[in-house]
DNA sequence: ATTCCTCGTGTAATCGATTCCACGAGGAGG
DNA sequence: CCTCCTCGTGGAATCGATTACACGAGGAAT
């Protein structure tokens, strides 16, 4: 592949000249310019990247690190992330950590080691001590999604307390009153937030969530289906499965499917995170939906002020209540009648 | 962030010594490794992997340009071509297409420009000159799912001829006799081969794919909304939509709902690229799938192959039909007896 | 004792860019 | 006519690694 050199000896100029001519620096005569740009075009150069971040100490890369590809929810994050940085002239390197801290940590490192200009991080877990140092060592650094507390970081999320609230106050006017939730790993903040918001927003309404109704899952559709299991065990049943990621939902699905039961005349389901699919499964799952996009961007943007020296802050954006079928009523507008209409 | 030279200072040696080390090298004395080893640990040293790559001329990296990261088809592609590509040593960079050649061409462009030492592509159209270009220069390159046809380069893909055969005996025999198919891409292998594969196995059973069922999608959900909407305006619309991708069965499933039709009832679906929320969707959709996993490991193994100078060469896995209910009768695996089991 | 290896190590070239500095030509101002 | 700028240009240092080559010390073989 054709060097800096080649392209100085095809227009009879120095490395230098050619250099300049790239970057446009203003002192390069019409003529050296015209020539270096023929050489260019007749030689296909391209200037090589690593070289070129090995001098400037700067790759343009912003490094991605997510909890689970396979989570359509993270997969519209990276794509927002990679269409933001990509306006502002940077490159993205996604790393999927699977939810395994040592794949999150591997993937750090990797990151690390390219010499990336910034990291975007939505934590697997409660405290990779890669991660701190990283932070500590001024490597630019944003959470999303999920982050880290009492780390020097700004932090960009969407906060569901008030949607769920909205949510229990749907199920409680539907006449529920045992919900039960499948939780997120402690180690993660919106696996603990969520649980945490779910029962105010019952305490609220005079509700309890027993130790019964609550289970541990890891934002993998297995640990729903197992949960779910759990609770359709237990000799007293919840009358709503609150699933704290689609993931879990899906798992909950299945394993309510299983059993030959039916959501939600039989048990009903609420998701948090909406997707696409929700629309049509069977039934339409009730779902707490993020502004996604608008999250992946406002990282990019965070991060990107990080890196140019900027001082870039932490957001929360609100989420919102998206009410289908899958807990009883359908329809948008919670009117205090329960109707009932028969659908599908 | 520390160099090889710190290291070397700290231990009292030469960076030649170090990198010995740090590549274990045999000729290095016990004493020396030790300090040297000592030295990197205090000083938290990693080696930079900008400037390895431009000493070597490899970065031990795969470009990735998938069509659609939104498509679950894809995600999982990338998912399994990523954890392939670890096991081998290799990251892998991942360029999003959005379907669109001149995102493909940028990705494709940046790829190169980073030296990566060889490129896995699902090309959205049919002859990206860049891509030829970069072919025929030698970069190691491997086709996956689609290709681009007369350029020397292996092709990992599955064959859903047989599939589609089943398909549609399977239709044949429930008594459908009027076949519509959102097509993708005809810029696309696959976007044409599936519609071949349709037409040929129609023909098989005497039918016949007149232009009318033949809809144009962009294996983007809208399109197959659009499409959709198409056939269901005809006088004698189609009895059974077959969308060439799950996306544009989604978009197919969202217009047939605005109607307030029912499937299959009213009209059947089927779709390439069987994704788990096909098992929940009212009703569950019969789907024809695809190896995905073992296509993304053949892939990278063919492409690390080509980096290393081996053959490398091209694979081909059947797909298969999954029958569900979408087309009319219940599928094999959801045993028809539902155990009412009321919850109090 | 001399010669010849082997082993461990360091010096320096190299990869492909960017950029500081020096230099010569030419114009402006005294 | 001399001095001083400005402008365009090239030489060379530099980024952080790898690696060819040289070299000195020490042991084995003669």
């Amino acid at each position: 592949m054709a060097s800096i050199k080649d392209v100085a000896a095809e227009a009879g100029v120095s490395v230098a000249t050619v250099s300049r001519v790239l970057n446009d620096h203003p002192s390069v005569s019409a003529d050296a310019r015209t020539r270096v740009l023929a050489a260019v075009e007749t030689l296909g150069y391209r200037p090589n990247a690593v070289a070129r971040s090995l001098r400037t100490d700067q790759t343009r890369t912003l490094g991605l690190v997510i909890s689970d590809v396979l989570n359509p929810y993270f997969t519209e994050l990276a794509r927002s992330v990679e269409e933001e940085a990509r306006a502002l002239g940077y490159s993205v390197i996604i790393g999927n950590a699977d939810e395994r801290p040592d794949l999150q940590d591997h993937h750090v490192r990797t990151l690390l080691d390219r010499r990336i200009d910034g990291l975007l991080v939505s934590p697997t877990d409660g405290g990779s001590p890669l991660m701190l140092d990283a932070a500590r060592a001024g490597t630019p650094m944003v959470f999303v999604d999920r982050w880290i507390p009492g780390v020097e970081v700004p932090v960009v999320r969407s906060d569901g307390q008030s949607a769920v609230r909205d949510l229990v106050t749907h199920l409680h006017r539907l006449g529920h009153r045992r919900l039960a939730i499948i939780a997120g790993p402690a180690a993660t903040t919106t696996g603990r937030e969520r649980v945490d918001a779910f029962r105010a927003a019952l305490r609220e309404h005079g509700l309890d969530l027993p130790d019964a109704y609550t289970g541990q899952g890891d934002f993998q559709a297995e640990s729903g289906r197992r949960v779910t299991e759990g609770f359709l065990d237990l000799a007293e049943p919840p009358e709503v499965i609150f699933a704290a990621d689609n993931l879990m939902a899906l798992g909950a699905l299945d394993a309510v499917r299983a059993r030959g039961l039916r959501v939600p005349d039989d048990i009903a389901l609420a998701a948090f995170d909406d997707i696409r699919w929700f629309v049509h499964t069977d039934p339409p799952v009730t779902a707490i939906a993020q502004p996604t996009g608008a999250l992946g961007r406002a990282a990019v943007r965070a991060l990107v002020d990080r890196i140019e020296g900027r001082p870039g802050e932490s957001v929360t954006l609100p989420a919102r209540l998206v009410v289908r079928r899958s807990c009883g009523e359908p329809g948008p507008s919670p009117s205090p009648s329960p109707v009932r209409r028969s659908t599908s």
